[in-house]
DNA sequence: GCCAACGTTGGC
DNA sequence: GCCAACGTTGGC
């Protein structure tokens, strides 16, 4: 059992679209990192914080559970996809994406801003300067402690 | 809209 | 394999 926090801008895929549609693809990511995370390491059952990137404030709003594992991204081979990339195709697949389901929505959005006033989560990687990975590892503990704000 | 930080590309 | 140029992310 893995903990995770999935960025998204809620302008382009928002939790409260995860919640109306249930369960989706989490497709467009086009960063290796975070594309070996879901490829090799995510696994049906995880936990994923949902993060809100580039919104008014950000920080993390839900938690989303991984529903199915790594698979190839068919958006990478759509010439009409924002996400499309020359280099990747069916028979050689370049980008991977998971399944999530929708768990829960928070009462409220946990800003950014006061996740690092706690010393419980100094070493998250979200907090670390210029961290722009879009899936990032969380430990239980980070976990544990974001969920009962 | 600005810009710092980071990732990728491609010439050499 | 280096590294400059360029593109993207994402907070502010």
């Amino acid at each position: 059992m893995r903990y995770w926090l999935l960025k998204s801008e809620p302008s382009t895929f928002s939790i409260d679209d995860l919640k109306q549609k249930g369960s989706d693809h989490w497709d467009g990511v086009r960063n290796y990192q975070a594309r070996n995370f879901m490829r090799d390491e995510m696994t049906p059952g995880d936990l994923a914080l949902f993060y809100h990137s580039n919104a008014n404030p950000p920080g993390i709003i839900g938690i989303a559970k991984v529903s199915k594992k790594g698979y190839p991204d068919h958006t990478s081979w759509d010439p009409y996809s924002p996400y499309f990339d020359p280099k990747s195709s069916p028979e050689n697949p370049r980008w991977f994406m998971v399944d999530v389901e929708f768990v829960e929505k928070f009462p409220r959005l946990i800003p950014l801003e006061e996740l690092k006033g706690f010393k419980e989560l100094e070493n998250m990687t979200l907090l670390q300067k210029g961290s722009r990975l879009s899936i990032q590892k969380v430990t239980k503990q980070e976990f544990d402690f974001i969920t009962k704000l």
